[in-house]
DNA sequence: AGCCAATCTTGACAACGATCAGATTATCCC
DNA sequence: GGGATAATCTGATCGTTGTCAAGATTGGCT
């Protein structure tokens, strides 16, 4: 079962170890907190030395971006089967928000490998705004009455929301929001609450800058 | 001028060393981008030797509590004046923001750190709390009509627009937003946008949890 | 078969966080 | 004042990390 500790017959050439390697960050990420993976362990998880990685990553950065990539396609995926799921109708934006920030909170790792990596490059993921999770903001937001041909508009309305989702995912951990949360009875009303309080559903067109 | 470069008649014991090792830090902050600070470092600009911090932080990470904590300080300051300055009576909301973000902006290096050392006790500063710059949001919360016996909604309230406003100031460097930002007239007019889309400055109790 | 390029290992280097024994100095008690 | 005691700083050291260069091993092409 564990790939790499057959310490026999294990061939000199790892048949597809940039896979591998990928699989061992997330596998380690997954177990280890919040703390910051070393690029030895990751080749230690995969059974190979700690320079195999260099060939198929420049740089650690470079594996990092490789697993930030895969966390945003599974953000993606768990945001298309939440939406799938409740098929409300009205609030499907609050149901976006929700799913993003209990993805954050269940992989918190994995989201800060993510959003580091964007920070890093200045700009996120190319495929997020062809095909993933931020397609999926826009779509929802035509889909619930905003004008498709108000590019400013809908452009705004979805870093809004966005920005909205990321900063609740981060802060939603603070111990201090355990009696509101409590109060509130659990942490999906809370998140709807917090998202209720941003308006998130009924956003306007608002590009009148002063 | 530069408190370590004498070379000459440095006494053994350095006065404040716990002080000047702050001051290294963060100035080191300041220059060194994104960068993670190295304790070393620190202690290389203070003029003093490796071991030498930890005669006053148990860790690194301490040391970087400390960083953190003159940041919120900071941060506090630069809100309050903001405040000060724009007294328009309506938006005051919106000013906070903007002036939250700006901060952000403007020392990026210290605010990551003022944030990874919340994330990591899982709560934020006590000071916040008390006479920081969450206090100044309730408070301006209030004088724009919340009603303060509600603490439940004005505690929703203060979280949504922290969460807000922490979101924005990580996600408003990506290069994506800049045409945005062109289109609306310079950063300020779109950070404005972004918190009038978010609806800050007319929350709801909106206690009702379904 | 034979060669080339891709792949993996070994060994090394500098830098880092952290600890410990010892040097140096301040402080306090008599 | 003088000497003990605690605080502070240095030096050396350990284990770990990111990264590189040189050599071993192998797959694929002719």
């Amino acid at each position: 079962m564990e790939q790499a500790q057959l310490t026999e017959a294990r061939p000199y050439h790892h048949g597809d170890l940039r896979r591998a390697l990928v699989d061992a960050g997330r596998r380690l990420l997954e177990v280890e907190g919040g703390a910051s993976i070393s690029l030895r362990a990751v080749a230690r998880e995969a059974g190979v030395s700690p320079a195999a990685p260099y060939h198929h990553f420049r740089d650690k950065s470079e594996l990092l971006d490789a697993l930030a990539i895969e966390g945003w396609d599974q953000l993606a995926v768990q945001m298309r089967a939440a939406l799938a799921e409740a098929a409300t109708g009205r609030d499907r934006l609050v149901t976006l928000g929700v799913a993003y920030v209990q993805f954050a909170k269940m992989n918190p790792a994995i989201y800060r490998v993510m959003f580091d990596c964007s920070q890093s490059h200045e700009s996120m993921p190319e495929k997020l705004r062809d095909e993933g999770a931020y397609r999926l903001v826009c779509d929802t937001l035509v889909e619930s009455g905003i004008d498709p041909r108000d590019e400013v508009g809908l452009e705004l309305a979805a870093v809004a929301i966005w920005c909205a989702a990321h900063g609740v995912a981060e802060m939603v951990g603070f111990k201090e929001f355990a009696p509101l949360q409590a109060h509130l009875g659990g942490e999906a009303a809370f998140l709807q609450a917090i998202f209720s309080q941003l308006d998130l559903f009924r956003p306007r067109s608002a590009v009148t800058a002063s």
